[in-house]
RNA sequence: GGACCCGUAGCUCAGCUGGAUAGAGCGCUGCCCUCCGAAGGCAGAGGCCAGAGGUUCGAAUCCUCUCGGGUCCGCCA
């Protein structure tokens, strides 16, 4: 139970004692930390609903809830709001349980469940840029999330693989080397092994074929005719596609693990093919698909809707397939290869109509119910402009050039400081390299993930303020005064094993209240797959402790007692952090 | 045209299942290292929460409208 769960019973069985309804007991942070720790408001609604005073309600509430050991003082204010301060000895009190209860069972929930979060969707032949960034990383620290409070989650990265990319490129390497066996039709085999191209060439060759296609419409169809081919299982093409797929694949890894991002499985929409035939036999067979136009579509509007959804087309009217297809098709497998309670999209937000055709679809078929389905949905990096972002010369920004900007001001960063010089060079860079990975996740991490936020180059390699480095910082620092002290990481867990606390300061007291609250703040970006809220309490967190480490003298205290609760208060601080930390995906240096 | 999202300090953003004096970071003005790491701490200035109505004892938060910005609306992904 976390800590505003044990005082909003508490509340209400003063509420219910009282003889009033126990319901809107609910207590929580104050608002007015001058006032009170926490507050419930409950007098006001109760009043409402009883069409009594809320003052005499509030009175009445108070009057037991004060005579509760647990709170230092119980008063009220203006119309009925009740300010709560809990004592010292209770917060100390609370405190060693959280501490004694262990690391991981901070943060488990009651009923775990299986999810599959599908996150990345990065293309074949195209170098990912500050639009992949989002997906890669949101997905993954809800990946983390969901596995530190005991679910089961597999990572997905769903390449796009399968599209009219594919068929681009075929057809604008057929053009620059049309002697290769891949495009002779009577050929039989087998391929030769190595690549016609490279990563180079296909970074080249995507934005050309893109391109032409674009200029020229009879290069149009000959791709998509090429991308029908593919689909259909050509021999030369899928060999020559599955180049694409090894090179693409290499660069991709390489680049998401740079900034510590990992799948647990590497399908692509190709993966979903075999899955097809199935999907549009369900659903043929359900009597829900229809042609139109040409195109075999499956309606899955409502009248219901306040806006007419468009169908979800399964074939095109030339037989190939769009991504709605393979998203379905892959639903299929998913559901049948790892039986998910959930499946989560971590995909841009301008899809979400998309996924609602999906969805729907889906569960018409009898594939999954619709609301296991979740579109976590993000917003648009946008430039200062508040249009979508681009580089000053107009072109999308490579997350490879992004990662390397922010690396490089982390670099200067140590050398100005002076710091580097009792390093060698290589662990100076691994350190610039962690400190400026931390600034970019957490840069990006700290927005909501609903709404567009303006992507600014300075904010992203900030290392002062709220930023992922003031993070690492605060990490860094309480491993160091840990040492000082004498206490090395078993050191700490021994600290934690059986605490003393006492809380005599206001910082203390803050830094108290800010670790109880933890668990409340886990439960509510899990549930709300946030984390934003994560950051927000993370750097909470790390200011109180700031602000602790800054008045009070730790590893050096003369009295005993105040001594050992400090080094117990820094080191849960310490385990909470790198905790929250590990969450969100942010590795810390040993020192910075 | 329709559906949805957004407009909060100079800047970037929290807060939105209604509550008290609307918060943070940056920037700005001052302080604080003979003392465990100053990528730090402390203090200060800075707001008709886009605007107008409405509901309510109470609205940044809910409803309506207006203005401003954005996204999406069948054979791209």
């Amino acid at each position: 139970m976390t800590l505003t769960d044990a005082l909003s019973t508490i509340a209400a069985e003063a509420f219910a004692a009282a003889g009033f309804d126990s319901t809107h007991a609910l207590v929580r942070v104050s608002d007015r930390p001058d006032l009170g720790q926490f507050q419930c408001n409950g007098a006001l609604a109760a009043a409402k609903a009883a069409k009594q005073n809320p003052r005499a309600i509030a009175e009445a509430v108070r009057e037991r809830l004060a005579a509760h050991p647990m709170f230092e003082s119980v008063s009220i204010a203006g119309p009925g709001f009740l300010n709560l301060k809990v004592t010292d000895t209770a917060l100390g009190a609370t405190l060693v349980n959280l501490a004694t209860s262990g690391a991981a069972a901070e943060w488990r929930i009651e009923s775990p469940q299986t999810f599959v979060i599908d996150y990345g969707g990065p293309n074949i032949a195209k170098p990912l840029h500050v639009g992949h960034l989002r997906s890669a990383i949101i997905g993954e620290a809800l990946k983390r999330l969901l596995r530190f409070v005991g679910c089961a989650v597999v990572g997905d990265i769903h390449l796009g693989d399968w599209g009219l990319p594919m068929g681009q490129l075929i057809t604008e390497i057929e053009r620059e080397q049309p002697d290769l066996p891949y495009f002779d039709a009577a050929f039989d085999g087998p391929y030769p092994d190595a690549s016609p191209v490279n990563l180079a060439d296909l970074e080249r060759l995507y934005p050309q074929a893109s391109a032409a296609c674009k200029a020229d419409p009879a290069r149009a169809e000959e791709a998509k005719a090429a991308t029908a081919a593919l689909q259909s299982g050509r021999p030369g093409y899928r060999a020559l596609w599955r180049h694409f797929i090894e090179i693409s694949r290499a660069a991709i890894e390489r680049e998401y693990a740079d900034l510590g991002v990992s799948f647990d499985l590497w399908k692509g929409e190709s993966d979903a093919g075999p899955f097809i035939p199935k999907v549009s036999d369900i659903l043929r067979g359900k009597g829900l698909t229809k042609i139109d136009d040409g195109a075999e579509i499956v309606s899955v509007a409502r009248d219901t809707d306040a806006k007419e959804l468009p169908p979800l087309i399964l074939f095109k009217s030339d037989g190939s397939v769009l991504y709605g297809t393979t998203d379905l098709a892959t639903i299929l497998d998913r559901v049948t290869s790892i039986e998910p309670d959930r499946v989560l999209y971590v995909v841009d937000q301008r899809q979400a109509l998309h996924f609602e055709q999906v969805f729907r679809a889906a569960a018409a078929a009898g594939f999954i119910d619709e609301d296991r389905l979740e579109h976590i949905g993000f917003g648009t990096m946008n430039g200062k402009d508040g249009k979508p972002f681009k580089t000053r010369a107009g072109g999308v920004l490579k997350l490879r050039d992004l990662i390397d900007m922010v690396d490089e001001k982390a670099k200067a960063r140590i050398q100005e400081s002076g710091f580097a010089e009792g390093l060698d060079a290589e662990e100076a860079d691994a350190i610039a390299r962690k400190v400026g990975v931390a600034a970019l996740k957490f840069a990006d991490l700290s927005n909501p993930r609903t709404t567009d936020y303006i992507f600014d180059v300075d904010r992203f390699t900030a290392f002062e303020g709220k930023t992922g480095p003031y993070l690492l910082y605060a990490s860094v620092r309480i491993r160091s005064v840990l040492s000082k002290a004498g206490v090395d990481a078993e050191g700490a867990a021994a600290a934690l094993a059986s605490p003393a606390f006492q809380i005599a300061s206001d910082e203390e007291r803050d830094l108290a209240l800010k670790l109880l609250l933890c668990d409340d703040v886990i439960r509510s970006a899990t549930e709300k797959r946030a984390p934003h809220i994560l950051c927000e309490h993370a750097f909470g967190l790390a200011q109180a402790f700031s602000k602790f480490y800054a008045l009070n003298r730790i590893a050096d205290e003369a009295d005993a007692g105040a001594r050992t609760s400090r080094i117990a208060l820094t080191a849960m601080t310490g385990r909470q952090l790198d905790g929250l930390l590990d969450i969100l995906g942010i590795e810390a240096p040993e020192r910075m």
